[in-house]
DNA sequence: TATGAATGAGGCTTCATTCAT
DNA sequence: GATGAATGAAGCCTCATTCAT
């Protein structure tokens, strides 16, 4: 068994945190090395390359953010209450403390140019969603509007994010999670 | 061979365009030689390097703006139904038609990266932020209900905007828009 | 009018000669700029990338023995004994003095492997053979026996040429033209 | 993941194929190793380096051919006619079956840039020219003659081997071992 | 203004090789 | 012996930029 200096686990999760900062094009292989504290060619060792690397982050958030996040509001173990607790909290978490949502940028910055990014964009959007309707068919709406209004929160809560990061004011999205939980 | 003449304005309005859709990282200057037809070496006659023609062009995109949607919103001889209907309408035709928003983009791509980008970015949002305020004003809000209100339909704007890159639907926008205007 | 350091056509003989030499896959780009006295990058100004550069030095090979050698066995106005002498001056001049033949070469090293390259690589024997079925069809035998001959004289060219660089005896190469000539 | 167990003759017969079909600068190790079914890493418990693996493929070829081929062209028992006949069968079945010549494609690809593979494949032809001589004394040639004849027939072999791929027609080698032997 | 050759740095990737386990 | 992580150099190529013409 080689002794490796960092898990696989450890080495995804700070790619995905320099991509978020830095964008898909913007970063190096150089760039991850650094930050993984690995050489550039090691990188080959685990993804065949940079856009396989960038398809592994987007899944890992993927399923970072359904554990934690979107399947804690399909429970039906838990209230309403407890719920809107629980989305504002994780939501302030996970977009507030990283500083910027990762599959909000890449959506934006390879919208046309990276078709595959794109779906796996398109999914956790998906799911975010689905987990948003779900909030609100509790909180007694009907499906139509539940439905509307759960795209609407998400594309407002993306945009809050945006908005967090030009004026760089972490109050908006703190504002903007009390408003879709109205 | 490249074309003989482009002036400065199409030569900056085809350099919005490319930077749209592939982003700034993701835009070489050869990408922007092709675009106007002109040779590469062509392009430092008039922008000393690729950053000041970013620049100029987030320059010109606001004063494009301004010009066209924001002023609108300003001027005291349009009724409110107007201003909205126009709203409506020009959002529509410089958002969905040019599928996307190179402000909205570089926010995301280069937030931290590059901070003069953000500046420019910053001007762009407030000064659309302003507008839509006015708007509510007009529409009998408080000041400070229509400040938070401006603020939040400009992220949703964005937001939706987003959303319909992601799921390659233009209905996202329009829904969105009518909402704003509610 | 730009200044260029070296002409095309002195920067494809280069190559050729290094090429040759080294082969396709032990040829770098690296090589090819020592030797031409460039740039590495400024390779691509020429050509889109080294195969596209391989395929060049080919091509200028196969115009080459066609303009000064091929060709020659063709013409009415020779006779048998000029061209005969012609084709044994020719040739120690073409791969004696050059030490080798870039398309034998590069038929071994790249017949599986690079079958683009393999297609001029056939024209080239193909051109080879027609002109050697010519001068034995003027020495009088019959079209079957000309082809079957010339067919055998090139490949014994081409393996003499082989052993000629094995055993470092030019004299190989000119022993073997006397007997095709016979 | 890699199999367990290949004895060093089947290691060094799969990297003999490989080299043969795609020469030595054209194969790494892992194109070794891949068809080896063993990690890369294992090699070196085999040979130093992949100069030392390829000198051992060379080596294990001559000595291959020796047994096989060039050994039973000088056994007295043999009478003329079965050793033309063995010529052509093991000729044959060594060269057209396995579509080239290891010696041949190294001999040309690394004629200057490798001069210990040459020696290596000077003695492999060494050999056979030996060989050679040794048929055509025995058909009632002088030494000399027999001598220039013996080089030229390989020489002739080994270009019909050239064209062989090239024209990828397997009949040239063919009609040359019958002229050969004639 | 316009061209395109030239450059040097840096980008992604592959490679031969080493080494701890 | 066997593994696969690790490395550093090198390979091919692209890029922003400069500059002579």
């Amino acid at each position: 068994m080689p002794k490796q200096k960092i898990t696989e686990d450890e080495l995804i999760n700070t790619c995905i945190k320099v991509f978020r900062e830095r964008g898909y094009n913007g970063t190096s292989m150089q760039d991850l090395a650094d930050a993984c504290e690995l050489t550039k060619g090691n990188f080959y060792h685990y993804y065949t390359n940079k856009e396989a690397l960038m398809k592994a982050a987007l899944k890992k958030v993927n399923s970072y953010f359904n554990y934690l996040f979107f399947d804690k509001l399909h429970q039906p173990q838990l209230s309403i209450r407890e719920k809107k607790q629980l989305f504002k909290e994780k939501a302030l978490q996970l977009f507030d403390e990283k500083g910027g949502c990762i599959m909000g940028n890449t959506a934006l910055e390879s919208a046309i140019t990276h078709p595959d990014f794109r779906q796996l964009v398109r999914v956790f959007f998906d799911q975010w969603i689905k987990a948003m309707r779900q909030l609100y068919i509790e909180s007694g709406m009907s499906g139509d509007e539940a439905n509307e209004r759960a795209k609407q929160s998400v594309a407002l809560a993306e945009g809050s994010i945006m908005m967090m990061q030009v004026f760089q004011d972490k109050g908006y999205l703190e504002k903007t999670l009390d408003s879709i939980l109205e």
